[in-house]
DNA sequence: TGACAATATTCGCATATTGTAATATTCTCA
DNA sequence: TGAGAATATTACAATATGCGAATATTGTCA
């Protein structure tokens, strides 16, 4: 009950990261979906842009989500292989 | 980006749980063990008594671990199998 | 360059979480 | 029944988190 080999402080990050209701729906529909864009979460989400910049900001830092420029917009994307495998999980 | 058909909160509650390294460890290591009773998570975590229960009551209200009585002892397991699959991914 | 669109950051406040210490509860068995 | 082992609960201080509002940054294009 002690000595495992997995990485619990990483993991604890990324349930961290996914332990709220607004980042887990972020999160689970960029597995689902290729890419999205800020503006466009937030008219999907209906929650106001700076909200949505933090919790993005959040479930980067936890390595959940990476985002890439494309001209005056960041995409994002489900790229952590540990987390897509945890997300596809989900269930019913 | 936000109709799918996760129950989402029901996640976010399991997150939430899983989002501590007491926590996770526990929930890790129960998933792996049969199950394992209170005094026994203490002395291998080196934790005190009363921080391990309330780290037990936050799983078990989440429903990720279930307690069942033996003697004057209370052994835990995980027994939500959605949880159970969750767990199973962790890696390395 | 300057205006505008897209995104990020900061601040303040309300609320939630964590750990420690003290105490309570529950069960077993002599 | 009463002592003791096993587990749970409560209270409180310290810290962290979440959100709205205001503001800053970055990139595009005329």
């Amino acid at each position: 009950m002690k000595e495992q080999n997995v990485n619990i402080d990483e993991y604890t990050a990324i349930f961290k990261a996914l332990a709220h209701p607004t980042r887990l729906t972020i999160a689970y529909n960029l597995m689902l979906q290729p890419e999205c864009n800020v503006s466009k979460m937030c008219e999907c989400l209906q929650i106001p842009q700076p909200t949505v910049s933090q919790h993005l900001s959040i479930l980067k830092n936890a390595n959940v989500i990476s985002g890439h420029r494309h001209a005056n917009q960041i995409c994002y994307k489900v790229e952590n292989p540990k987390v897509i495998k945890i997300l596809k999980q989900l269930e019913q």
